[in-house]
Order: structure tokens, then sequence, then C-alpha cells
DNA sequence: ACACTAAGTTCAGAAAATGAACAAATCAAC
DNA sequence: GTTGATTTGTTCATTTTCTGAACTTAGTGT
């Protein structure tokens, strides 16, 4: 069923999955069709089930029936290799998550691809549909992966080296099945699921432990030429700064990552053991958690701001799994980065902050999968 | 003509004008056709005289024939309004200058529109077919362009907010006009004419009086939201550092533009009017003029670092107008970029130099007109 | 009730691409 | 040399895809 859509199909499910539902007419508009094409694609559309009508607007003339994507239609697993259990869910076209279970880890790849097959069944017993409309498997992982979303190029955290994990989960369980470094995976689930779905230009920027970032540029992931562009955690922050473990000095990974602040604060004697206890301690005045705030939201700030005059994107999305950004380390971001940019823009640059769940990879993981259902491996 | 380009003759003529002259069964397997629509496509490009055969190629088989754009097939005019006198060229479509000459400057768009009027007559005289093939006006300024090429949102150099310059010039003298700011123009011509014709994703760095830059990213310009991608001159580089135009501090122009290197040495006493004099004088052991130099390469050095780590492109080109990159300069360049990109990635971008003359601003422009005559405005 | 408006459908015909057969131009081998 | 293998490029009937124009449908406004 996946290939089968034609290339205008594609198109066409594209526009919806960015736009929401639109009428016939609205979408032969933004294609640059004809009405006639338009009835005959949208015919065969809801026919396979991929499309469905849903409210009605009126106005002048004959109200227009606005056409969206089944929800239901194609089902898809996520997976995300950065936890011990993995996560593993079933997600439906809109990125609600049907069910949840987890798998234990592991650094051999075909014991993975063993596991998800073992897990399967019982994920998929969670729809009736499920089965039958599984359309893909998603895997998010820390690493390099290739164009081809096929292979990990390489993985610290995984100890890999040019491991071609979707092939050998796919032979093994017999799943269309895409692979991808985590934050990328999260910029596509925010563009199909979230909230830059209309942006065409944005980029994510993740804080958790590490740090991670990701383009979105004319309506496509971009990958960089080695599937490296947002190694934002790896740009000089602090020339001649603490040594970082990718083996340069000052790295914005070891300043404002949430374990180097919490590094940073063990270090100055602070008993913290979250970002919130860090920013309590901020707010009663204690100077060494000030200050480490200070030092890390300046240059998370600056980061940003460089990101934004280097690709004036059309947001900024920083999602983050701890704590909140209401705190000095929110504000002291916002500051840096309206300072650091030209003066011209400060303030152009929508910045949203989001707080994430638990199930951000695996979410993430499933909106590869879905990716590839909707808009197909090629960029047609 | 330029219209009348079908969907697929677009196609066909831009993967030639990327990868060079090509066999038809190439082209048919590059643009994912039929033998048989590839006969059709390339007969009728060749009719219209857009293509032509080149060089026959033996082989096994039938020895294919190479087909490649026809250079003087369509002729373009480029502006830079970055002097004055502003330069004013007439270029084929391969980029190469048929003619040279020069109009005043003027601060008023009306004026402009009438000096290229006034200079068009004598400028087509240099070729038999420039009158009747004549496809496109560019224009290359400094400041900020709208995505339409056609407006100019800001120019701080020509004191503009919103002036649709492209539209007076078109209505002035009846052809097809596009406007670009200079940065940008510089990539476009270097993916049409220039050393990154194969290159999908890259990033131009022009290095002159002030600090350009802009990225052509999957094949396409990335503009950036606001028109503003490629804005590296305003990252900050020296926090708190010396006061820019801008309104911020530190930024990168204020240390490794050739303006500022050059004031730098004024303020240290040096008699330096030249880039290649500092570079004398720190040949000879000069402190100051060794110190002005390793402050501009490293902040520059460091800045393309910080471009690599986010976008990690394909290729960097640094281009100059004065001096040399093979002096204390280039060398402290080449050394903070590998100090501070990601050990993994080091070495791995390649970074090009390229030494360009004074055409190059009009060259850019022209470039923008043969890139909407060969691609076409929309990104079909 | 009546025109008016705009959405969506139908259908014949135009446009674009395909597949298969074929012509053309060479190399390689006997 | 002649023959066969091999690959390029063309031709043509057929299929697929899109368009334009007329038409149906389902409302609003008076």
């Amino acid at each position: 069923m996946n290939a089968l859509l034609t290339s205008s199909q594609r198109q066409l499910v594209r526009v919806i999955s960015e736009s929401g539902p639109l009428s016939r007419t609205e979408m032969a508009n933004l294609l640059g069709l004809s009405k006639a094409a338009m009835s005959g694609i949208a015919r065969d559309l809801i026919d396979l089930g991929v499309l469905h009508e849903t409210e009605t607007v009126y106005g002048q003339g004959r109200p227009s029936v606005r056409l969206d994507l089944h929800p239901e239609c194609a089902f898809f697993v996520g997976i995300s290799l950065l936890e011990d259990p993995a996560p593993m869910i079933l997600s439906d076209l809109n990125g609600k998550i049907i069910a949840r279970q987890s798998m234990p880890l592991s650094r051999d790849p075909h014991v993975i691809a063993q596991a998800i097959t073992e897990g399967l069944p019982s994920l998929l017993e969670a729809h009736p549909d499920a089965r039958e409309k599984l359309s893909g498997i998603g895997v998010a992982l820390s690493g390099f992966v290739d164009e081809s979303q096929a292979n990990c190029v390489q993985s610290t955290l995984l100890g890999w080296q040019d491991v071609p994990l979707a092939k050998i989960i796919r032979e093994r369980c017999g799943i269309e099945t895409f692979i991808e470094n985590d934050a990328k995976a999260v910029a596509v689930s925010e563009k199909l699921f979230g909230s830059a779905r209309e942006i065409q230009s944005f980029s994510v920027v993740s804080l958790g432990d590490g740090i991670g970032c990701a383009h979105f540029i004319d309506g496509k992931l971009y990958r960089g030429n080695h599937g490296g562009a947002g190694e934002i955690a790896h740009c000089t922050i602090e020339p001649g700064g603490a040594p970082c473990r990718c083996g340069k000095r000052g790295c914005l990974d070891t300043v404002s990552s949430m374990k180097a602040i919490k590094e940073m604060s063990r270090a100055e004697g602070l008993e913290c053991t979250s970002l919130s206890d860090i920013e309590y301690e901020a707010s009663t005045g204690n100077a060494a958690a000030i200050r480490i705030l200070h030092r890390a939201g300046s240059a998370l700030g600056l980061s940003i701001a460089n990101l934004i005059q280097i690709n004036d994107p059309g947001l900024i999305l920083i999602t983050h799994v701890e704590g909140s950004f209401d705190g000095l380390f929110g504000t002291v971001v916002n500051q840096a980065i309206e300072t650091n940019v030209l003066p011209r823009y400060a303030g152009q640059t929508p910045i949203r902050i989001k707080r994430v769940d638990g199930d951000v990879w695996a979410r993430g993981a499933a909106s590869i999968a879905a990716h590839n259902f909707l808009i197909g491996p090629n960029s047609n």
C-alpha cells in the first residue's frame, strides 16, 4: 500500500500533513492542479482509506468539505535506543501513542532485532487494525546515521561503526525499518505531529543530559553532508575552556548540558540532583548556583543566537525534559539570545519552549517511519 | 522563450548545469525518465537552441553523444550596486564576461533604472545575438532582499527600506529583472559558473571590506526565513568586545573584516593600506601585526568552525579580493577551523580558497538572472 | 421563490511518459 | 573481413495524467 501512492497522491498527503484539513479546491490551488484532477486523486485516497471527509465549511456558495488524513490508516512502531530498557511504542498517523512497552537494550544489533520481533505481537494487540496496517518501524539512537536512514555510521554510546541496523531489523521481522539520530527524529516528530507542522524552516534544540539540534529547511530534514548537521553541542563556546569528551575544549556540551550543570553544581559542593534543585538554590540567593545557571544559560543563548544568525530559521523550538524554563536559566537563555542577534532581527525569530515527556525519543522514532510513509524516501 | 520551458525541460537543464555534458541515456537515468521521453525532450531543447551536441564518447556498443547547454543561447546583464561607479557586465550562460562597462551609482532607484536603460544598448553591441537573446538583468546589492528577489527590504548602504527595485527596473527597460544580496549572488554564481557546480550543500564566505556568507542547501539557495541566512558577520565572536555599527558588541565583523584589520593596524600605528602590507610586517616579526592577524584569523576560523558544526556543509568556499591566503592570516584561519570542529570531522569538510577579481559582484548579479532563466523562480 | 455563488463532478480531449521493437554505431572475436 | 555482442538513441502505439468546459450540487441573500 505504501509504495502504491502516486507522486500526486504523495504531494497531496504532504500538503495535508503540513496544513491540516483542506477542501479539494484549496488543495488544487496549493498544488497547482485543476479541480478535475484533484477530484480524482481525492476519491482514490478516500477509497484507499488514507483520507476522510471532516467538517463542512459554510460560506458563499456550495459549502466546502475538508479532507483530512485518516489517523488510523497506518500505524507505526517507534523504538528509542537511548535508554535501558528501551521504550517501544505504537503510534497512529497523528502521533497518538496507542500502546507502550519496553524491551531490553543491547549493543548487539541482532539481539535488538530479535527483541523487537518478540515485542511486536503484544504491542500490535492494542489496536485491531494495527497488525494489518503496520507501515513501518522507526528507531532513534544517539550517533550518526547515513542518508538512507538505514546505516549507523558511528555511535559512541552503542559502540558502533557502520552497522546496517535497519537492514538487520527489516530482515528479521519483515517490516520496513528506518533509523535516525535522536535529535533529528525529534525534529521530524515536531514537523509531523507537533508544533512546527506549518513551518518550512526551523531548528529544534533538545536539552537533556546532552544537547541535540536538528534543522528543517524548506520543508525537508537537512542532514548535512556527513549527517552531522546540528552538532551544536560541540561548537566551541568558551575558547580554551574545560576539556570535552569529544577531544576539544570549551564545547557547549561542557557548559550547558544538564549533565554539565549537575557536575558543576557537585564541584561547587551543591547537593542538587536536578535542575529544579539548582533553580531553587539560585532563587534563594546561592551565589554558586546563580553563577552556574548564568554561565550555562548565556552559553546556550549565544549558541542559539549564532544559529539564528547563520540560518535565520522561522522558529527555534527548545525541548527540555527536566525542570522548567521559567526560572533563572530560561531567563538568561532568552536574554543571551536577544543580546547576541542582530538588533534588526531581535525578537523576529520565535523561540518556543516545549517541555517533553519520556516518550519523546520513541515518538520521534515512530515519526521517522511515518515520514517515510507520508513523504517517501525520495524527495519527490 | 524563458517561460516556454516545460517542467521536464527545466529539470534537464538543471541537471546539465550541475553535472556538465551528459548523454541522453545518462540524463534519462538521472531524471528517472524513459529513454523515449528523453529523446523528445532533448530534441525540443536542441531545436530551441538551448542544448547542443558536444563530444562523442566511445565504449562498448554505440557511442554516446554528450549534450551541453549552448553558452550563447541566452545572455544576461549583471550590475553591482556595491561600488561607485557601478560595474555593469554582459555574460553568457557559462558566466563568461562578454562586455564590461560602468554606470554612475545613485540612491534613487528610478535614477538607477534610467542609468541601466541608457547603458544597455552599448553593452548589447558586444555580441550580435545579445539583444535578441537577452534573458534577464540581475542586480547585486548590500542589504536584505525578499524571497521573490524583487524587493529590497532594507539596505543600510543605499539607505533603502522596502524598495521594489526589480519592478522599477523591469518597468523602465522592459527586461525581466531580479535582485539579490551580494553574498547570496556570489554563492549562486559559484553554483552555476564556478567551483561548486556539482555540490548540493555548501557555504560561501566572502571576505572583503565586510564579511558575507550564503548557503546552498540540497541544491537550492537557502535565503532564511527573513532573507537573513548567512549573516555570519554579526555573530558574537568576542563577547563584550568592540562595538559594531549594528549596535551589538564583538561581532565577527569588528575583528576579521578587511576594514577591521586595517583599522586595528592604524590604531596600532602601523602604516599599512592593504592586507599584504600587514602580512609583510608580520613576516618581519612585527608583534602588533602578528597579534592583529592572529586575532582576526582565529575569530574567522572559529566562526567557520561553528558554521561547519551547525550545518555540516559539503564545502566551505572562502572568496577574498585582497592579498593572499598563504600568509599568517590564512594559516591561522585554517588552524582555528581545525581545532574547533569535532575531531571526528576535522579535515572532512573541504575548505577551498578562491581569489576573486573585481567582477565578482557583477558576475554574481548576472548569475541571479541566469539562475532564474535556468531553474525558474519556482522550485519545481 | 428567485437569483447568485462557489464546490465538486463528469467527460472528452490534450499532454506527457512508457514499453517494446527497431535502427545505428561501434567493439571484439574468430 | 565478416559476424555477433553491445549499447545508444529513435519511433510509435498505448497508457497515464492532467486540463477545460459544461454541469450538478448545496448552500446564502433578498
